[in-house]
DNA sequence: GTATGTGAAACCGTTCACAGCA
DNA sequence: TGCTGTGAACGGTTTCACATAC
């Protein structure tokens, strides 16, 4: 273990790892090689040694990776050994499903607030919260420890949502809305972008010199 | 213009820059420069210019590129100079929003089809759609011209479904089920991956040596 | 013998810096 | 003069190949 840059990519990989590992160990596979492990996950398997070295030595040389062990560690790298509290903003089609997003509870996050601005909805229970109305975002934020941020309002509001997170304390935003919103330094934002990606698949089809 | 290879990001920022053209073309914004483009993008602007010149030379010397222009010819490179026909499979919280989000038919994206196997739900309508059996896939894809199909069904499911839509004709997979879909050559995966995106959220919340 | 951990090489994408042109 | 288009330099990531350890 160095002190060496890790690329931000690497991390996403380790998601990777994390969820491969864990249905590896669904099926009871005890140990596992890096060359099977990135045959799963389709990458190189030098790719996985180097991302797991960046963090420590995992491996048995002459064996290979124990499958519970491994995942343990990768998830204590990901920091996902713990809950983590999430707040959603803009309870619309989108924000209602990911409130009802099953996924979510079984991987340790769970939604503790919601809000939205529209008199109808507020007041509503989706999933495990009541929705709340905007104004109280600063005053819940910090009540219920939110430390995720999940955007799922329109693109002209979404900064504004963003800036008022931070302002409540937030440091981890989830952005849906097509946007690149704007953070100060500490602030870690990603983006989920499905119409980026689906123009993405529309080039593929329509470009002649497809692959 | 020359014969060299496009990355694959450089796609996915030309996404962005049409994005952004269409809010300043609103804007009523007629000249952009890359540098003012680049600020907006947040990105560097010779980097703008490098995507560019990977299609053509859109630009006027001296002076910068024209909105409207540009804006036409990134949505042509990119396949955006028509409608898309979409299919989706698996309405459930998350199915039922992507049918309802409003922004897919302003950006030339319909839905024509959507696919559940559960008896309760086939048969309603939601937004542009009626919900069909899994069973239909295959006549309903051809009959109704889908192009792209949009996975939103459980992990478990999601390679089969994609076997399915490739058997059906389909060659562009939106997946929004956190699996690595496998599909053969000529067939194009873009994941939209928002498990992911939170881990790597936590990883940066969690590691001490934060950006 | 076998599979990890890792320096070095190869590859790819980004940024610089300036030539070219309105 | 000012901004695009682009070869060259740079920096970062991926892959190779092998020493190392079980």
């Amino acid at each position: 273990m160095k002190f060496v840059k890790i690329p931000a990519i690497a991390i996403s990989r380790l998601s990777v790892y994390a969820r491969n590992l864990a249905l590896l160990d669904q099926k009871g596979v005890e140990v596992i090689s890096s060359v099977r492990l990135a045959e799963i996950c389709g990458i190189n398997p030098a790719q996985i040694r180097k991302d797991l070295a960046y963090f420590g030595e995992f491996g048995v040389r002459g064996v290979g990776y124990y499958v519970k062990e491994l995942l343990f560690e990768v998830r204590k790298i990901l920091g996902l050994d713990r809950e983590w509290r999430l707040g959603l903003v803009g309870v619309g089609n989108l924000g209602s499903a990911l409130l009802r997003h099953a996924h979510f509870m079984q991987q340790g996050y769970t939604f503790v607030a919601a809000f939205d601005k529209k008199a109808k909805i507020i007041g509503v229970q989706i999933g495990n919260v009541k929705v709340a109305p905007i104004e109280d975002m600063n005053r819940l934020i910090r009540k219920k420890g939110v430390e995720i941020g999940v955007i799922a309002v329109s693109p002209e509001l979404a900064q504004k949502v963003a800036d008022r997170l931070v302002a409540a304390g937030v440091r981890g935003i989830l952005n849906f809305a097509p946007v690149q919103l704007q953070g100060p330094p500490g602030v870690f934002i990603e983006n989920v972008d499905f119409t980026l990606k689906l123009d993405v698949l529309c080039y593929r089809l329509t470009s002649p010199i497809s692959r």
